[in-house]
DNA sequence: ACGAAGCGGTTTAAATTGTCAAGCACTGTG
DNA sequence: CACAGTGCTTGACAATTTAAACCGCTTCGT
């Protein structure tokens, strides 16, 4: 017999645990992080996050929100302007959310230093990953 | 015309940018922030590694490791010990995954301090949990 | 010696997850 | 008014992940 025997009793929730263990689990998710670093730059709305995360589509961009939401990492804000009734969202961090920081420096710092190969280098792309990094260091 | 048309000109590669965006873009693959916490507390067997872990499949398991050792972050030894014939492959990281200890450390902060509620607390991975904070450094 | 169990996987089909493309209701611009 | 942009939703479809069974080999208990 295989690993299946283990797997088999542990997926049945196999979330929740111990902090780091969750932390994980909702990093890993797909674009979580790419959303919390375009976040990170200022607050944006929902086409604007979309483009700079780098082609999430709206579908997963949706349900990607409403869970970091849920989380307390990012809030929105249905923002009625001026004109009375444009219904603009506004997407940004909480405090919790904010505290990410130090996760995306690290992995950016590993990033740097490892990862040689750069093969194509997307306009879009870079241009996205600039405004993030924009500080002067 | 919403995102798609974004999308539909980002996705033929999406991946290879600056560092940062390519960083993430491994680290969120499902399953690998769980392998390099569970490598970053000593080298692992593979079915060792699929409990740690907290119940990946052999298959995902095998597909992952097979990626992260390309990239060079875990190296893989099947190493025949004095038996003559037994293979037993240990899996380990490279100094490039042992960098990834910070990233680690940085999410388990975050996780700390945020993520309150603690639900249900499976036995196994709690236990996989301790065995990985557990260096005395 | 025998059977049960552990090792490191592979294979198949099903379930889960993510994506595409389109479209809706609305607004601001020319 | 037509057209582009906003923030989404939907339904069909593709990609990824999964359970489960299985393989060959080894080691342990009896």
């Amino acid at each position: 017999m295989g690993v299946s025997a283990y797997t088999a009793r542990m997926n049945q929730h196999a979330t929740t645990f111990c902090p780091a263990y969750r932390a994980i689990g909702v990093l890993q998710e797909k674009w979580v992080l790419h959303i919390v670093r375009a976040l990170l730059s200022g607050n944006r709305g929902f086409n604007e996050l979309a483009r700079m995360v780098g082609g999430c589509n709206s579908a997963t961009l949706t349900q990607r929100l409403e869970q970091l939401e849920t989380l307390g990492i990012i809030s929105k804000a249905t923002d009625s302007e001026v004109t009375g009734k444009l219904a603009r969202s506004i997407y940004s961090l909480t405090a919790s959310g904010s505290e990410l920081q130090s996760v995306i420096d690290a992995i950016d710092t590993w990033g740097r230093t490892h990862l040689p190969e750069d093969p194509v280098g997307d306009a879009r792309a870079v241009a996205a990953c600039a405004e993030t990094e924009a500080q002067p260091a």
